[in-house]
DNA sequence: TCCACTTTGGCAACACTGTTGCTTAAGTGC
DNA sequence: GCACTTAAGCAACAGTGTTGCCAAAGTGGA
């Protein structure tokens, strides 16, 4: 469940006791999709009574979150009255501010995207711009949807940031943003009436696309002009408590190596960036699977996502390059799923947005 | 709150809000320690209302797990009246399965040994001969405690390991273990009414040592015929959805390096191992740190704990050599704290056992 | 066509949670 | 001595999931 707040949660009522099986319920039915779920079915699944189920969904069918989908099968008696997620009731918009480009997103309760606004983007400009261009564009994409039904924005920006606080950290060819408190501005551009704005880095809302299976264990590796990764543990985002867990750029795997921009040697940045400037993919994508490799086997990782321009420029080949390494480093254990990621930034930071409303924090 | 089974958890009802709070509230008079907490200073950590806090002390007072602790100062009105963990009332018994020892302590309620116990132990004499040998130990220990204040058992051995089904994996050198129930035998020989018994590694175990700051991220790692590491993400004990976490030995530190006998190259452990056989400490502590720092900087680490025969012989040759590799590879941020770690092994093993009554799985 | 059976799902009463409103106890400080 | 502050319990309350019961809506055999 999860009510943490302090350093050992917070305590738990009688509103907290519903608002928890409400999204459980709600997560359910988002896995089930369109095919749907009976009351029977979820009792078996919370654990909890039919006759608490029937309470629930009436509850959550009032608000508008939940509506009917016809009838099931029989197995002998009455037939057991499915329920879906009313996907569109609610939105969420996600916006992936990268250096050079904005792109953004509506999507609905089920992470489908609904709209989509991609241009220029210029971090040259300052953060105030940026800001203005964020805000901008999540104006245009609401203006679509419902007043009310929006849940609430995601912004992913390169970090590291400060996700808590919302502040931006150090972003690399822009001193001056450093400190500048994004996610406040953003809000206050959108006024007092908009709904909660979250600001993360690009490689948190990479690794939290949505995909039916949010359970498990997840790493995102992101190859561009650096190098990041976003894990994604037990089906949340796993920030670290000052926001800093993902880093992978600068994780040695050549002891005494090449030396990197950042004092260190044999850093996985280096190493990999050294090959692609040498056009060698092929052993970009063998660095790569080392060290991937080397965090699945310490957190036993399900999933390898892997994305940014560098990838995305020849896919196959890191694919089945870092799958290749994995499949040699996993001694008999299962092999994670390895895939290229689209460009799904802003989807994820989207998700992100959407993720309380079904009881994660992301 | 965590009250998850299914993949999404589960439903939650009036029993397990009851719980959830009343855990809550254990932990922190567990925290608090000596000093005592008082009912006011309860309902602003638990953000319940004094008089929430009133009805659930008012429980635990009543099955004896909480006591009053005299009267604090006055702030300007009535003094509150200090609650602390009546420690005595219950107990936990950690065992310590090592292939050549047996090391075995009970701990009451604040994780202080009580008792201890140790012997040889011979893993050639085969998987049911130390299950005797495990629950006798138990029942040595259990007789000067009163009956029904055992709260649980809890078993540590070399990994890897089954955690949920309670079954051991390829223990090096003794295949004839790779797949017997140790739990379940040591429960049938502790009787139908002993507590539950629990089965970990022992590297997990490791780093579960009780301490005040159960809160935040730590690494264990031990170092002694092998490599290995236990981590502790958010306070509870990472295990992985295989209980495979925390593999450490044979993460790749030197691409192309040394072959390991995990068939690999450059592995921490092949590189470490090699190190201290050529007697130079000071490099293995070198290699130890780069593998740790890649940890931490990966998942935000806040102390690293270091354990093991080979630690042992020579502790502050490897904090301090650990330490300055994180000093040298956080760059501005936080250094970890570095400790080298006693034996614990059997303490975090009561450890475990004791976890449920506070409301975590480990 | 009828009827026993199974399954679904809602209504009403219930036990029990933390919350609210109020009162009493027990200190401090002018 | 008295106003004030803080702690803590009693009683009534709102609202949770649970239990017991019953009606609705199917299946399947006689």
């Amino acid at each position: 469940m999860d009510w943490r707040s302090g350093s050992h949660g917070s305590g738990a009522n009688l509103p907290a006791l519903r608002g928890h099986n409400d999204a459980l319920v709600l997560a359910l039915l988002r896995e089930a999709g369109f095919e749907g779920l009976g009351r029977t079915e979820l009792a078996a699944l919370t654990r909890l009574t039919p006759q608490a189920v029937s309470k629930i969904t009436g509850r959550l069918r009032a608000e508008g979150l939940v509506a009917d989908a016809g009838r099931g099968a029989s197995t002998g008696g009455k037939p057991r009255t499915l329920l879906q997620l009313a996907a569109g009731a609610r939105h969420a918009v996600g916006v992936h501010a990268d250096r050079d480009e904005l792109r953004a997103v509506r999507v609905d309760m089920l992470g489908t995207v609904v709209e989509r606004f991609h241009g220029p983007l210029d971090f040259a400009a300052g953060p105030d711009a940026v800001a203005d261009e964020v805000a901008r564009a999540v104006d245009r994409l609401c203006g679509n949807a419902g007043a009310g039904s929006l849940l609430g924005v995601g912004v992913a920006a390169p970090g590291p940031l400060d996700w808590r606080a919302g502040v931006l950290g150090r972003v690399t060819g822009y001193p001056e943003w450093e400190g500048f408190p994004l996610r406040q501005a953003v809000a206050d551009r959108l006024g007092p009436d908009a709904p909660p704005v979250l600001l993360d880095k690009d490689t948190n809302a990479g690794v939290a696309v949505p995909g039916r299976r949010a359970a498990g264990n997840s790493l995102y590796l992101h190859l561009g002009t650096g190098l990041g990764a976003g894990l994604r543990l037990r089906g949340e985002v796993f920030r670290g408590e000052r926001s800093a867990a993902g880093e992978f750029g600068h994780q040695v795997l050549m002891l005494d190596g090449p030396p990197c921009r950042c004092g260190g040697r044999g850093c996985a940045e280096v190493l990999c960036l050294g090959a692609v400037a040498r056009g060698d993919l092929r052993e970009a994508a063998r660095i790569l699977g080392e060290g991937a490799a080397n965090v699945v086997a310490l957190l036993d990782v399900d999933r390898v996502w892997l994305g940014g321009r560098v990838v995305g420029s020849a896919p196959e080949v890191f694919t089945t390059g870092v799958r290749r390494v994995l499949e040699a480093r996993t001694l008999g254990g299962p092999v994670p799923e390895v895939a290229a990621s689209e460009d799904g930034v802003a989807e994820g930071a989207a998700e992100l947005a959407l993720a309380p409303l079904f009881g994660r924090v992301g």
